[in-house]
DNA sequence: AATTAAAAGTTCGTATACAAAGGAATTTGA
DNA sequence: TCAAATTCCTTTGTATACGAACTTTTAATT
């Protein structure tokens, strides 16, 4: 971080967008070989967490947008990541299943978003890297 | 945050997008009946900081791409809160200056980011406060 | 000087992101 | 029980985000 204006290193939506920014470039880079997104590779742990969820359940899971996820999981039937199936209690409602192809490929993207974790998280030790999950996770 | 996989609160990349969606949403709502958004606020704040710049410039200060760029400064000049102006010694690049609205309204578009930086820190001692900026400093 | 390389912006294609509106199904409530 | 409110999901419109290809202009190299 190079000639920055003396107090933009000081503001926190600045601060915040480009540490996200980086983190979500490195992540999508490493996923890259396997077709998939940041945003997908969140769905199918969320999946993997619980099998059968609605669209509704993971926006809430996700903090996302209905209108955000509705995309994202189109793209991931149409690239069959996952599968809709309809609910048979609610005819509004779809269940979401990661397909074949995750499940197979599940311990290799566990491990993908482990190591960029880890990547990220080596700049910092250990009491640091719990500190700086807390303040994240209490400005959530 | 509630009910979320054990392991997706460890998750940095999770972490820091959640963060930084709450950061930016909260901005946005800020900026809204100025009819600009946080990047737009962005840009203008780097264009008081030094006025003339080019867009390759503004890109390496933003850390933005050129072509996400484009865009924003094509809205901006369309609602006159920018102006591009030839440059006299390199006809590939134009200088970028903020408009008069723009300049008019300077003070209380500064003080919003303020506000809304406080409201992000105000979770925070003093002494977090410098950690945590230091963290992400450190990330970018 | 002529060719080549490099730089500045734009445009295109794809993927988030979210507000708002709409359609279909379900639940509420008088 | 039946109209009104709610819920689930999609669609539309706007704004980032970024890789890649392209145009125009400038710089570099031979």
């Amino acid at each position: 971080m190079k000639n920055i204006p003396e107090d933009l290193p000081e503001c926190m939506v600045f601060l915040l967008g480009k540490a996200y920014q980086k983190a979500h470039s490195d992540f999508n880079k490493r996923l890259k070989p396997y077709g998939l997104t940041n945003m997908q590779h969140l769905v199918l742990e969320a999946l993997w967490y619980r099998e059968g969820q609605t669209a509704t359940e993971l926006c809430k899971l996700l903090i996302l947008d209905k209108a955000t996820l509705s995309g994202v999981l189109e793209r991931m039937v149409e690239t069959e990541w996952i599968a809709k199936y309809p609910d048979p209690e609610d005819k509004r409602t779809q269940r979401l299943f990661p397909s074949k192809k995750a499940n197979e490929l599940k311990a290799h993207l566990i491990e993908e978003r482990n190591k960029s974790n880890q990547e990220i998280l080596s700049n910092f030790s250990p009491e640091e890297q719990v500190l700086f999950k807390r303040f994240l996770q209490d400005l959530i």
